[in-house]
DNA sequence: CCGCGTAATGCTCGATTTGAGTATAAGAGG
DNA sequence: CCTCTTATACTCAAATCGAGCATTACGCGG
């Protein structure tokens, strides 16, 4: 948890405010990203740009400006600029700043600080259910895309995906290559992010694992080599620079974030049914949930209250439409603590 | 949870790299600021610097330099050079960047950027239970502060705590000072800040309530007017700039992060009984706990393991001197989730 | 109108976990 | 040996969890 991998990329990123002189004779430019999400119940989104650098796919990012009073401010304006798409809920993620996170500036190098957001969209109503529109409009280049394109392995939904053997057995040859007290490190690490039970949190450590052992493109870019992709199964679509770390340190906080906060509701048009809400949370988590508890935890929790109405579109019999209850708020300290009121004395 | 409200400081920040031009005409620095932590059974500690500007305490920060190869290793240098404290645990926290939080270089006001981080050290084995060192060697003047020195109404462990009623008193008054939605809105938040039973997490956001009402001394001072103690029962010591906002989000986290994560231990000698755990628990959360429960907890989760060893401090009957299991993050998930195994389908 | 297929919803039931205690053990100090 | 203080064991009802089975209600193809 403590400390992201150095994640080195010499890719160029557009779109940067002019680089400063540090007063030490390096530069520095400071950037926001967003990771903006949406969701189907069939497909967690993210919004990508099609015009890396290198053509590879980017999030949507951009300098910060004076004129922005927060950053905050500042990311919603460059992200509706960009995209023309209006966000709602915003948390910041992580400010990324390895020195070697570099962009070029006619040709000098410019130390790049990026502060990354996480956004939550709500599909427009007739989207849920129903594909998202691929072109949010705005800029030609902003699409929505399976977030399972850049992270094939994080799908379980199916059961084991498919890419898993392969990799397993990449990451175990990389776990023998090392040794002494390397490789007991490698092994703890692989078996903690790759353990059975599956934890659908450890989505940036998985990725840096692999990242460190070869088996993501970005990695062989990074150091300059070509890649081999025969040495990289189903490794997922690489992003500019290193978005796709961004992406993964997103998913792994959503996916945490939903268990004690009611965030997913975020992704939800105003009534859903309960089948819907569920579908989305496995597609965001990545697994399947038993669904008669899943509703006796949502309605006992008081998370949702009935519209009255009536869903016809459910292809059997037909389901109540449930809203956001929002005083949940108000009433749970925060859904899922440990340490209960058992653990606390009446004061 | 998404933003923070701005927190305007002009108060200038020592230390700071000189601020580089930025293509639109303002100026802009990059800080790295620490809250550092340390526990004893009575008391949470944070290490202060005596030195600010206008003589405020203020948080151990420096500047980014070129030959910090990431953030992190950056941070670790400065509060070396500056506190002669040496960081084990780190996280990086929140980045903070309203524009109003200004400095000034000569005259010119530039935009500060800065990246708090919280780390967590383990006190002097000698020191863990008797009072750490007032001064950790070093910069004369860094010296740990008992934490709720800044936040007198976040210790409950020997009740309520005596600033609380008329820091109600004046919300209350604060909320009917609005009208319309505002005063619904402010309602809610006072509501939720305060609630009963109380809520240890939500630090920053009482925080927050407390400075837009005014009754927190920096924000006078941000509005560059004369703070009328009068108007301020009991609302703890005023910090540099906006150093107790970066607190109140340290202490928020932390307070979280200790019921899913294993922490705590970070902060433990390498062994201690279980009443030490317990108090060192209290003394963060600002809770009191059930003792019993508490140790059946720690117990059956598998956190901790027999030294063998026999504790002759207690003050009553010996106790056992337990150390922290490390095991347990291989075998847990990560204690305390929502969404049990049992919303899972086997897959 | 019948029988499927697909979902929604209801309900059960043993196994744990929690919340809140009571009871007993083992030192130190007088 | 009496008291104070803390450690540690054990209890027990209530709530929650994990895993299912059972029933209901549409749309649709015959």
């Amino acid at each position: 948890m403590a400390g992201l991998a150095a994640g080195a990329a010499e890719t160029a990123r557009s779109r940067r405010a002019s680089p400063r002189e540090n007063g030490r004779g390096a530069s520095l430019s400071i950037g926001l990203s967003a990771v903006i999400v949406a969701a189907t119940p069939d497909e967690p989104r993210v919004l990508a740009l099609r015009n890396g650098a290198d053509g590879a796919e980017a999030l949507p990012s951009g300098p910060l400006e004076s004129e922005h009073r927060t950053l905050e401010i500042g990311l919603r304006s460059w992200v509706e600029r960009q995209t023309r798409q209006r966000l709602g809920y915003v948390e910041q993620l992580y400010t990324f700043g390895d020195r070697d996170r570099i962009e070029t500036d006619r040709g000098a190098p410019v130390r790049a600080l990026t502060v990354a957001y996480l956004a939550l969209v709500r599909p427009a109503p007739r989207e849920h259910g129903s594909p998202l529109e691929a072109r949010p409009g705005g800029s030609a280049e902003a699409a929505w895309q399976n977030w399972y394109r850049y992270f094939p392995w994080e799908d379980w939904r199916a059961g084991r995906p498919a890419a898993i053997p392969a990799l397993e057995d990449r990451l175990a040859s990389w776990v023998r290559a090392a040794s002494g007290p390397e490789r007991r490190l490698r092994e703890e690490r692989v078996g903690l992010a790759f353990a059975r039970p599956w934890n659908d949190e450890l989505v940036l450590e998985r990725y840096e694992l692999l990242y460190e052992a070869g088996l993501i493109g970005e990695r062989w870019r990074d150091l300059g080599r070509p890649s081999s992709e025969a040495e990289m199964p189903a490794s997922g679509t690489a992003m500019a620079a290193d978005h796709r770390r961004i992406l993964a340190t997103a998913i792994g906080r959503l996916r945490g974030k939903i268990k004690y906060r009611p965030v997913v509701f975020e992704l939800m048009p105003p009534a859903f049914t309960l089948l819907q809400l569920q579908r989305t949370v496995e597609a965001l988590s990545g697994v399947r949930l038993h669904k008669q508890n899943f509703r006796r935890l949502v309605e006992q929790q008081g998370l949702v209250e009935e519209t009255g109405e009536i869903s016809g579109e459910t292809g059997g019999r037909p389901a109540r439409l449930v809203r956001f209850r929002r005083a949940v708020v108000l009433e749970r300290p925060a859904p899922g603590l440990r340490l209960r009121t058992g653990h606390r004395v009446p004061a």
